[in-house]
DNA sequence: GGTTACATGGTTATCATACAACACTGGTTT
DNA sequence: AAACCAGTGTTGTATGATAACCATGTAACC
């Protein structure tokens, strides 16, 4: 079978270029909130491609919120383009005033993951942990390695709460404030320091292990507070 | 009358599932950042579903920048798994487990906002409650009003928190969760629950006002636990 | 008349299979 | 040693078929 390549072959996949053919339709006006797109049949033969491009292609614009679809009826155009995406400006962050509430949302998020974690953690997850832990130890304190390890360390334990948007918005968090941390250069190094932080994470995976809750929150708690004047922020108390 | 319809399942696409399971196993670091994917052929099998539904849920991982694939050799997870936005798959929501996740990420927020509003609010704080905590007297029980104005009212909690990242991302969680309610179809209506519902919201509103901390993060619990309940769910106590 | 039950056609969701395009490997030829 | 080449595995695309579902019309029933 020969198909009409004129424009469509140099890009990346079919589906794309449909999925993108069709955005277009929408953004123009061409078609509008409500309205019914062409069914999987018509859009196929229109575009020159199988029906499963043309399933890929919705499939695509449907987890982008552009159109819904239903079973036996077809294929609509969404009322409202979604909000789908967060973003947080990594400038903005510069100004202590931001950082500062960024961290305590990252505290809040911790803390309370820890709890969780303590309360449904697996031995997987706990051998996660105590793997993080371990090569954490190996690199140098305050280098790229180290915080690296570090944040690994802490989504394993976002990962032990089986949580999954636990662990995506506090890896989001967190890695927001790691770049803030890089961009300020406001990392001093210093051996103690080094055991310091092992340590704490220390209390909160013993807590964990003994699946005691309270404990591990305190252990986060403390963890974080230390973390905070670590990076000069004088703390507030929570709680 | 009340017709109790047995959990309006309109059940996900394969697609999403197979897709969230994948996105899963990336979040938790099973599969990590250039580590390639089983083949679409192994995928099928495991996941006992056609290589076509498979095709359609890493069509969707692609677009969202969380793998990329080449013919040929195979599909691999992205290096730099986008740092920038956060997003939120509203079909996966779907499933009554992602729901429940982030339901209980909402729930974490809130309870904590509420503490920090109760220690910090303004006058000005406690008058943008009141007015949302009116207008949604106003509005009839279940309509989209209704939901907009309960949105409204937490925000306005979010926003005496003094937290701007408090609102951002109170917002966002609660936005997808007030979205995949509606998807599902799940508010029955009820003048009595209204009654109910608004007094919840008064006790947050009094503790906000009398700056207790503790009696604003019971009330948000209890409000919670009645908001769960009502869209049936059967919450956990979270401690 | 109004409601229920059934039949029909259309659409999406999924499955299964086949082929084309591309990447990698290893042996053969030059 | 370098170039060529065939074979195998994987993704990309095409095609046809089946199941689930929705909407609508029509006949049967009260």
């Amino acid at each position: 079978m020969m198909l009409k390549l004129d424009k469509v072959n140099r890009g990346p996949h079919l589906s794309t270029l449909v999925a993108s053919s069709i955005s277009r339709e929408i953004a123009q006006g061409r078609l509008r909130p409500g309205d019914q797109l062409p069914t999987e049949q018509q859009l196929a033969q229109t575009f020159g491609v199988s029906r499963n491009v043309v399933r890929e292609a919705i499939a695509r614009l449907r987890s982008e919120g552009r159109i819904w679809s239903q079973q036996g009826r077809g294929a609509f155009v969404a009322d409202q383009p979604n909000t789908t995406v967060l973003t947080i400006d990594i400038d903005a962050l510069q100004t202590s005033n931001a950082f500062e509430s960024l961290f305590e949302l990252r505290g809040i998020l911790e803390v309370q993951a820890a709890a969780f974690a303590a309360k449904r953690r697996t031995e997987d997850d706990l051998k996660a942990m105590k793997d993080a832990l371990s090569t954490m130890r190996m690199a140098p304190y305050g280098s790229v390695m180290w915080l690296k390890t570090d944040l690994e360390f802490h989504k394993t334990v976002a990962a032990a709460t089986g949580n999954p948007y636990m662990i995506q918005f506090l890896t989001f968090v967190s890695e927001k404030v790691r770049e803030s941390i890089l961009a300020s250069g406001n990392q001093q190094g210093s051996e103690d320091l080094a055991a310091v932080t092992l340590g704490e994470h220390q209390r909160i995976l013993d807590a964990v292990e003994a699946r005691d809750a309270e404990q591990a929150q305190e252990a986060m708690r403390a963890h974080l507070h230390g973390a905070a004047s670590r990076v000069g922020l004088a703390e507030q108390q929570s709680e």
